[in-house]
DNA sequence: CCCAAAATCATTCGAAAGGGTGACGACATC
DNA sequence: GATGTCGTCACCCTTTCGAATGATTTTGGG
């Protein structure tokens, strides 16, 4: 549900000024180089050239003051409220577990593993030796398609597997 | 500057890569317009005209890819009110962050530890070394008191520092 | 302009994670 | 009895993490 967030209309400071001058600057730019290429050399392939440069240049640029503009307002204030109430008991759906394709004792390692674990405190947790734990997790997370430990946790969660 | 870098020559921010990238293509872009305009028109002062053109559209370019490196900035700060909300938009509440004592980078780099990503994708995702990333998470988990990620997501969800 | 905080990056090294493979026993099913 | 699943464990190997440390550069605020 998206929130009626009451958007404060964005301070934007002088970006559109930033971006005239920007441009402006641009305009003077090219005509300065123009200027020069005619009174210096005229190679045919000079178009290219400096062509490429004011691009190259332009480029640096716009990047810079993009990087500048955004930077500049780093927060903006909104009014909002998330109140999270969905504490609900953790109850694994059997159906979401069958679909799944994920083993009793896969989930709960996986449990185990969202619950910031390391494979060898989750061997001591459920008295098994950390290569098993590898095991199931290796397993779980090919089930899942996960390739780290964090993902399969995401993909739990998503899955409601995990609380 | 005395850095004996092995491997990459100049690994130096991966922000000058990208600059560098971009005005390579650049180059590529205008002399595919060099020759479109050749088969087109030749026009005497087209020069100037498509040079500004360039440049303009080089700016746009610039100003849309600076914005998008950093995007994050968009942070949205709200205020408590007990309202039952779901999973609402991700916004994140400026006292809890001041409280955690993490910065803003530092929280940016967990949501993306949270979201399954490895070192070396979040470094990529943020143009910035894996060795940075590193740094980040690292002080993270301490001023979080986790040893690992995945307690970081925890200990990070549980703070409401990450949706 | 200066300074502190933040962000960036490198280097090294040990620990943890993860892939791959093989194996064994218990249990249920066909 | 054959078959299949599940849980268990071991070994090897590569990749990734994370800690510790030192350094430089932006950047924002005073």
């Amino acid at each position: 549900m998206i929130q009626p967030t009451k958007s404060v209309p964005r301070p934007r400071r002088g970006v559109l000024r930033d971006i005239l001058i920007y441009g402006l600057s641009g305009g003077v730019l090219i005509t300065v180089l123009k200027l020069i290429e005619f009174r210096f050399v005229v190679v045919e392939h000079s178009v290219e050239i400096y062509g490429a440069l004011i691009a190259a240049l332009f480029a640096g640029i716009g990047i810079w003051l993009g990087l500048r503009l955004t930077r500049k307002h780093p927060t903006v204030i909104l009014k909002e409220v998330p109140v999270l109430a969905v504490a609900g008991p953790f109850v694994i759906d059997e159906t979401r577990m069958k679909e799944s394709g994920l083993t009793p004792r896969e989930i709960e390692i996986l449990g185990l593993i969202a619950s910031g674990l390391s494979n060898r405190e989750i061997a001591a947790r459920l008295f098994v030796s950390e290569n098993t734990v590898k095991t199931h997790s290796s397993r779980l997370f090919e089930k899942l398609g996960a390739k780290r430990r964090t993902q399969a946790v995401q993909f739990g969660k998503a899955a409601g597997l995990i609380p």
